[in-house]
DNA sequence: CGAATAGTGTCTCTGAGACATTATAGG
DNA sequence: CCTATAATGTCTCAGAGACACTATTCG
């Protein structure tokens, strides 16, 4: 690590800003992945530009890089690392940003330098650690070690926030059935969950709203298609 | 918010490190507060030097605003704010540090420059938002917006992972009581606890090793000691 | 022995897993 | 009527609150 004589000891650095765009696809997690020039893929990422928040330079990144408009989106943490050019030191704020899976296909078909990747979790429960990517016919993507670490912040934020935040509507369109908001469950959990369990604990927590609608084009009993109503209050 | 004509468009700017030096004081969280020149008391903090980590600079602003080594770190989160000087911008790093109830003392009576404050949580349970500070008399701080919302944070950190994490203990000296960390729980969730229920808990999670060893100069019955047990593996 | 707190046994209630049963769509 | 899935009823088990009871130290 190189020292430098500076004036004033006071870092003053460039500020790179992250992304994850994240959602379940085929009952999987998976994320969308820029192309870099001759480097394989890498997490969407830019330098934060004057005059922007944190959460707006995120969002732009998200409109530019993955054509992803008005996403969920959360800190995840910031750490020091080098900056674009390799040499001297930047810090890196990542962000994770959630949407249902329907808004993954579009980017996929607009831009030939996005690859969607399915997550893989190496771990268990909420231990924690770096996790991997790879392609949907199974075959690894390269990630330098700090996007791994970061995607398995968000597998741990995911699994830990689930529960008790909203961040599992964020994963589903609008109106949904309770059969798509177990999936999202189990496949960010990575366990199967027990049907009349999860339906009732969804229901008691008074979180979803009955649209009377069901929804169409099964072979079979429709199910009834359920709408996010936030909590307002304690 | 004023817009710069730059070469770059590139954000080149100064890293702020803000630290809440934390702890139980006589049954109720409480933080060290820093003397700032003719405007009452804030969180101790300072610029990012070159060369530093995040976390070595919150160590280091530890170390030498409130004389508290080898803390409990945790990164709380990250944002846009202005700088020092007070014109152009800055991100500041938040953080929390906790350290055992006998660990502020030496600094409070080293410094006439820090203050003890109680913290004040003006909601229940995990709904977040700012939190306030109140000297051991009662008698209000006045804290900045940000340091509010730092230490509301830094609340909402505590609530949420005390279950399920080792937090309780750092704020722990090596060998406590039951009751001490029941104490521990009870300020931090700010509700009163069960006491079977609790200790079951507390010994079913394998956490806990007893000393053998009692506690000494009670005038009833002395309560047994242990000693926090990190858990191996998952 | 009295006071004060440590530590435990037991009842009950609630929430979740397991499993079986009923309900409803298309073919 | 068959099949596949939705939706629900019920049994059981585990964890936690409530409460009372026993244990142990000092004075």
């Amino acid at each position: 690590m190189s020292k430098h004589i500076t004036a004033s000891p006071l870092e003053r650095i460039a500020v790179r800003v992250q992304v994850i765009p994240m959602s379940i696809v085929d009952g999987v997690p998976a994320l969308l992945l820029s192309a870099v020039v001759g480097e394989g893929h890498a997490l969407p990422g830019d330098n934060l530009l004057v005059g922007e928040t944190l959460e707006i330079s995120a969002q732009r990144i998200l409109a530019t890089e993955a054509r992803i408009d008005e996403p969920y989106i959360e800190q995840l943490y910031t750490f020091v690392g080098p900056d674009s050019a390799g040499d001297a030191s930047s810090i890196t704020v990542a962000y994770l940003a959630l949407v249902p899976e329907d808004r993954f296909s579009d980017p996929l078909k607009a831009s030939d330098r996005l690859a969607l990747g399915e997550v893989i979790v190496p771990w268990g429960g909420e231990t924690g650690g770096p996790a991997g990517v790879c392609s949907p016919t199974g075959e690894p993507f390269a990630l330098v070690q700090d996007d791994a670490d970061i995607l398995g912040h968000a597998m741990l934020r995911l699994r830990g926030k689930l529960d008790y935040s909203e961040v599992g509507f964020a994963l589903l369109p609008e109106r949904f059935t309770l059969r798509q908001l177990q999936d999202v469950h189990e496949a960010i959990l990575g366990v199967r969950l027990n049907k009349p369990a999860f339906r009732r604990r969804m229901l008691d927590k008074g979180w979803l709203a009955a649209t009377g609608e069901r929804e169409t084009g099964a072979s079979f009993r429709p199910a009834e298609l359920y709408r996010y109503r936030p909590t307002k209050g304690a």
